[in-house]
DNA sequence: TATGAATGAGTCTTCATTCAT
DNA sequence: TATGAATGAAGACTCATTCAT
């Protein structure tokens, strides 16, 4: 398989078990089942790593909120199940979003920030500017801008739920139900 | 002056110069004209600042909303007025807020979390509370939990305008007025 | 061209740019256009360089000497076509005297600075065994050692001016002089 | 005693033993009998050392120069003496004399070395004045330059026979001879 | 309390060398 | 011959932490 890749995997997994601080590269070359120089010739530091893993995790996202939502669904419905899809995605991963942010946080590399979640907001656009056409939310709304609040709003309110690795399921369907109904209030047809 | 406070107040510029990760503890007792030693004797590692420096910010960030917004204005305009406070100590400290995040998101911090932030999040929910009683938003509204999506939406829309330190005023207003829309409409009586 | 060769001109380049102490072989083969792998078809190390490296510099000497020199000219002349000549060569290649210098010194190639020499010392020993015999220096002068003072003399004169990139020309006419003025006298007949 | 100077002393016997490439940081900590990270609190680097070694080496010479020249001796007798002296130094740190060579040609200490041998510069010039006045040699030589020319003939020679550590006396002494025969003549009264 | 020189374990990083193609 | 990706041993270097003053 392809050694960059190799890498970017192992990374996610090992940053998972122990945090971004406490790895090694050493951890995550011998994950990698690599050569510890070899790590050099695709990466100059651990910090560069944090683009390509963000970008790995917004596919992944991305992926996941794709199957979850249904084509033909009614909006009401599909932005429902794009707020379960964002949950999943963060219980599943939320050490990674944590890591991604500060990661990404270290000055460098935040310019990548809009790149790298650009094909995420690019398709909440597309959905909400199809709601418009179809006159199921209110035509005040900014497709583009929109799609960024929408995402933040709904990963900050997982994030809130899911700092904890506690597994908290009542709490995240009562956050979740708060959510949607602040969704579906803000997006809706005055 | 308080040698804790100089070590906290040192922390901060420079973390915002070059980041948690590349800062090093002689990095801050430069700063702070104290001795390496010293630093010791006040906290006993440079993550464990993170909880102190957030404590200071939010503390900040409650006493510009608090100057920001009017006790008697009527709860739209109490909105909005807080929306631009928001943004306001977002653009003033917009690494600080990164850094927060990612300082307590290094896992033996992250209890914290909750802690420091309450004050905040106790200040906006108890106006939610005030303005369900008054009638004037949708009574499905839960304060304390609406009050952290509020919170984490106006954040969430701040950071992605003042991720990069170019200044976009216009870039600003027009986002605000995006929040304060959606905000409006979220909470609105149906 | 031969590969060898291009290796050979590709390190005197990098050399001089950034030392010897500082060369990757990696820095060689790029600047030589060829692969890592094909420098070690050619030599066994970075040092190993070094005495094909000194016969390139030596045969360039000897020839611009053999040139600036008048075969038929008295001998004073010829000698301060000599000191001309050798400063000529410093003037150009000042960073590579001192690195052919030290790369020799490095021990095991210590043993080739004779042989490498050998035949710069044997056309000034002719020199001077010559205008012994024609009566026109001292007797008493052994050429084969004084061949050998008479290069250390010059040499070092030249370097101890172009050490300094500056171009300092006044200068090296009045050290020149000073050189010529000190041989002419070290060789007189008393 | 100063750890400064512990480190240059320890570097000095072990890049004679060992060669400059060959020798650690951790070689001469080690035999500084101090800790590996003490190192950089005075120099930053292995070849940073070369400047202050060269300093020692020609406070040393220098030291060894003017014990074994009379002060009151004819000025031709004071020639041989510093002709001697200076093959003496050679003979005992001729792997030194080597290596600062080569670890100031590297480039950036390049520029100290006027300033490490101005002292022996100004004595050998002060000598050589006095010598003038005294009306022993010719009053056309000058006497700045002429120290540079006759430190650099002497050196050199002393080199060509110390480079191979073979103990040759009785060749250092055919060579001393025609060195100061050499110097003789160069200097003498036309 | 305060200092700051010294420490040395822990990592990062380099780069000569190899070898399958 | 030639290649250049991969290797991993070797060392450089950092920096949190200590402790005698």
């Amino acid at each position: 398989m392809d050694k960059r890749e190799r890498i970017i995997k192992a990374a996610i997994e090992v940053f998972r078990k122990q945090g971004i601080e406490k790895t090694k590269i050493s951890d995550i070359v011998k994950a990698a089942g690599i050569a510890q120089g070899t790590f050099y010739l695709y990466f100059p530091s651990k910090l560069s790593l944090m683009p390509a893993i963000a970008e790995v995790m917004v596919a992944k996202t991305l992926e996941i909120v794709k199957d979850r939502v249904s084509d033909d669904a009614p909006f009401p419905l599909r932005m429902e199940q794009l707020v379960d899809a964002i949950f999943e995605v963060n219980e599943e991963y939320h050490e990674i979003q944590a890591l991604i942010y500060s990661g990404l946080a270290s000055t460098e590399h935040l310019k990548n920030w809009e790149t790298v979640y650009a094909p995420f907001y690019k398709w909440v656009s597309d959905g909400l500017q199809q709601a418009i056409d179809e006159g199921v939310i209110r035509n005040s709304v900014n497709p583009d801008r929109t799609a960024r609040l929408v995402i933040g709003l709904v990963e900050s309110a997982a994030e809130q739920i899911y700092l904890y690795d506690t597994d908290k399921e009542d709490e995240a369907v009562i956050q979740k139900n708060e959510v949607k109904n602040f969704l579906k209030n803000a997006l809706a047809i005055d």
